[in-house]
DNA sequence: TAAAAATACTCCATAGGTATTTTAT
DNA sequence: ATAAAATACCTATGGAGTATTTTTA
């Protein structure tokens, strides 16, 4: 196994191969003649039999020579493209990146995120899932998930989190509702509700936070695990409920959507596997971010 | 374009993507830790971006690393399969080979050394052709033939001349011609005769040489291009005709051959180019030589 | 604290350069 | 006599080794 062969052996060779002659080619590789007479000698004897035949009047590929001209080149353009590819996908240009979200993520910026990564990066395969924040930390940790947006995530270990963007809550009420006239609601005013709530197993830390922005136990009569559904409960008049500010994109005839005069807040997160380097991950962060920071006020709530 | 990359790079990386593991991967390379590490960041910095991700309880791949790791296997493979291939036809082991024949060289040793060469080379393609030793001379200085058997073969420049075989003429002769019944001829007895002989321009000399052998003008009254013509012409009482002694190989009713006593000898000669190196010449060369070797002797003169 | 990779340094093989010799036409 | 490849000789790069340091779980 003495004298490996080398792709500069095969680059020397094929500038060889293709002129025909020691001097113009060792021009071409931009390296002297004696240096190409070399790696020839050397790459000659490590296959062991002759490639060219030299003669005063340049130079004639053996049969050996003349197959591995015809091989060599593909090697190389191979190498060349494999490189290429490997460069595309470590600059982030190219790959599959499988992001998960939950909850309400998708009723703030991130749609447009998505859209601009998508117009940035034509050759990534972007793969979107829906789970629960605890089902999303899970896939982070295991590789299933590249990158996550929670609602309101609980800081966990291996997992690095940043704030995207914090909403103020307001509260949903039946159209006929007693409430429903005030344009604006203090929390007090909802003691002694019932309340229709954004499930607990999707998020408890979510959920907490809901419940305590109240300041008081809250009667809670149902939870649903979809928004669409919470207001439509409350439209139905089964009790009153509290969101996020963007769930107000939700109307929904025989509900209107009041704001709670609290300082609670609500965020949303971005969660990587600590210590990530998949540059994917990188593009689509920035991307996020700058669509974020964009628009970081509360999206208007306009009472229906 | 500094930092090229070489297939050893490749190596050490597959090594790396194998085990994820520097200490074990050099180990499996048979170079120390601090070698593979040093290896990894130059091929890391001739793409740009990084390939593992470094930990203390090991390695893991980047996506840029992932692809890497299965393109290169295949490249190393393609390399290593191209240089067995090139050996191969070094080797003389594999390949095409052009052989050239004129005359009656069938009716020696060649048909055996044919045999023998096909069965030890199994790899190689035999491409027979037929030709005027004229136009055989043109084929092997044009790359046509690699190698060509010739009736006494003109000393030609650019072509290596090799005599591999000397036999003596024999008379044919009608069965009813009044000669027939000796057992031997003397070249004079043929003075005065009618000749069928062997095409002049299927080879000048070897034209001339049997015309000199009687050492007097011949009267012909006819040529012919093939030996089993001649002999059939000879047959229907055209004339006598003179031939190297394997032409009695073509027995047939009605015709006697004679040996002729003389000194004069009729020559297989072998002709590659000058300076050729294709080891398949080479190898057919020894083949050849053995069987002629092997029976110097004449062909055994049967008279009919 | 321990395992693993990176770094520091040393040595030497070799790629590459310049100048010269050999070779074949 | 000329053109071209091989050779001789020199320098510097970098590959590989040993020993040590840094890093992170």
């Amino acid at each position: 196994m003495k004298d490996p062969i080398e792709i500069r052996h095969l680059r020397c060779f094929l500038a060889l191969a293709n002129t025909l002659h020691f001097t113009r080619a060792a021009a071409n590789l931009g390296i002297a003649q004696s240096a190409l007479s070399l790696q020839l000698q050397r790459l000659e004897r490590a296959i062991g039999y002759p490639l060219v035949q030299r003669t005063t009047r340049g130079v004639t590929l053996t049969p050996a020579g003349s197959l591995l001209a015809s091989r060599a080149a593909g090697t190389l353009r191979k190498v060349e493209d494999d490189l290429e590819h490997v460069r595309r996908i470590g600059s982030g240009q190219e790959g599959i990146l499988t992001v998960g979200f939950s909850g309400s993520v998708m009723l703030t910026q991130l749609p447009l995120a998505i859209e601009s990564f998508r117009a940035s990066y034509p050759g990534v395969e972007l793969r979107l899932r829906e789970l629960t924040t605890a089902r999303q930390l899970v896939a982070l940790r295991d590789g299933a998930l590249d990158l996550a947006f929670l609602r309101d995530g609980d800081p966990s270990p291996g997992i690095t989190l940043t704030t995207l963007h914090s909403e103020r809550y307001l509260a949903i009420l039946p159209e006929r509702h007693p409430l429903a006239t005030r344009r604006k609601l203090r929390p007090a005013d909802l003691r002694g509700e019932s309340f229709v709530l954004y499930s607990r197993t999707e998020g408890a830390l979510a959920f907490d936070r809901t419940a305590d922005c109240l300041g008081a136990p809250l009667r809670i009569v149902q939870e649903a695990p979809q928004w669409p559904t919470v207001v439509r409960l409350v439209g139905a008049g089964i009790g009153v409920s509290i969101a996020p500010a963007c769930v107000a994109e939700l109307a929904m005839p025989g509900v209107v959507f009041r704001p709670l005069q609290s300082d609670a807040r609500t965020t949303v997160d971005l969660a990587v596997p600590a210590g990530a380097i998949n540059p994917l991950v990188t593009n689509f962060r920035l991307k996020a971010r700058a669509h974020f920071l964009a628009r970081p006020a509360l999206p208007t709530v306009r009472p229906v």
